[in-house]
DNA sequence: ACGTTGATTTCGTAA
DNA sequence: TTACGAAGTCAACGT
């Protein structure tokens, strides 16, 4: 990894056009070659990058400009990232090696463990039929049958919007013309629901149910299964 | 701006779980006290990070250890990293001061903007009504008037895919339901529509219009506004 | 290789 | 402040 500090003015021009006037910013070159210009303020986003695979190079201005360096750095596509550098202040070159990566935890699959294992805390009338359960046009995260002997399915999201209510209405219509289960109701569990989800969802008579993963997590499991 | 290369170990708890195991990284502070820690792979995102705004705590450990610095980042809610140091190589502070930001240009904004000035580069016969019309679940970005006395809704995108489809659909059938529009036709407009979405859309009876920004950018205004 | 989906998304804008 | 949609999103997973 490549570290500059530096008084750059940058062009980029690819799906679209952006321009950052001469400032001083740090300049990261990682080892597959990516470029990316950071600020000292807002997220983690960069100013501006290029993404790998990507080649710079680098070009002397004339003598008379204020400008020590040049870089063009281009990707496969027509993306081009101009650096133009007036000062270098650092330059300076580190060997990282390969990171052993990252393990996360909690994330949809981990609510959909436990929500299997916990139906009843959508509704107290389910039960688990199957995790996963197939259609034409991909599985539905829950299958549950209710105490009335009706059938439910359950979508679940970390966060609800309007394409989760427009997924889960695709797999009801299916899953209702299958003369095996009869009534198939709708149920969208999330740990957040956006409104418009919300009002949606009422509207195409699909339950929302928000969930907290904490809670679940000091949860017994469901005895009553039907497998 | 401060830089860190150090060896370190990272444990983040918060929306997710997440470990880093012990490996030499660049640690980014910025002078909003966020952290982020990068390593030399992958796109510009941090393998972890905390946003402003945070506060920061260095704790010395037990004497035996390997440790040099224990760093637990907190927010306002319940997130918290911990950044184990084992060895730092270099600690630099520099001063990049406030950037003077950004400027984009050929986004989807200016698109509406230069399409609600010449609707007729759509389909000749179109003219504006009401940009960001309203509708229960959203505005429509163009309304527009047909010459037969028609309503036609554009949906505008810069690149067009299946949602765009379904999203102009769900307003097509909120509008059509409007006694006052009476028929009500649809045009995704966009300056790149992928091949699926132009499929759904003629199957939705949708047309599919690409717009060339430059193009755009030379013609002069529509005159025959209905306003 | 390509498409689909989730994300500690981030970022802007409007209500 | 909140909520919502777009993004040069990025990254993981399946086909």
């Amino acid at each position: 990894m490549r570290l500059l500090i530096a008084t750059c003015e940058v062009h980029y021009t690819g799906r679209l056009s952006a321009h950052l006037p001469m400032a001083k910013r740090l300049v990261m070159v990682k080892s597959d070659g990516s470029v990316s210009i950071h600020c000292d303020g807002g997220a983690y986003k960069p100013l501006n990058w290029m993404g790998a695979p990507c080649s710079i190079s680098v070009e002397q201005p004339a003598v008379q400009t204020t400008l020590t360096q040049i870089w063009t750095v281009t990707n496969k596509g027509s993306d081009v990232l101009k650096i133009s550098f007036a000062d270098i202040e650092s330059d300076t070159q580190v060997d990282l090696g390969v990171d052993p990566g990252l393990a996360k935890d909690g994330v949809e699959k981990d609510l959909q463990e436990l929500l299997a294992a916990n139906p009843s805390t959508l509704r107290g009338d389910l039960t688990l039929v199957q995790r996963e359960y197939p259609t034409a046009i991909g599985p539905v995260d829950l299958l549950c049958r209710t105490t009335a002997g009706g059938y439910v399915a359950v979508e679940i999201k970390r966060r609800a919007e309007i394409d989760s209510v427009e997924q889960l209405t695709r797999y009801l219509e299916l899953l209702r013309r299958d003369p095996l289960l009869g009534n198939v109701e709708g149920i969208l569990a999330a740990q957040m629901i956006r409104p418009q989800a919300r009002t949606l969802a009422h509207d195409r008579g699909i339950e929302p149910v928000c969930v907290d993963l904490n809670e679940l997590r000091g949860l017994t499991p469901d005895e009553n299964r039907l497998f």
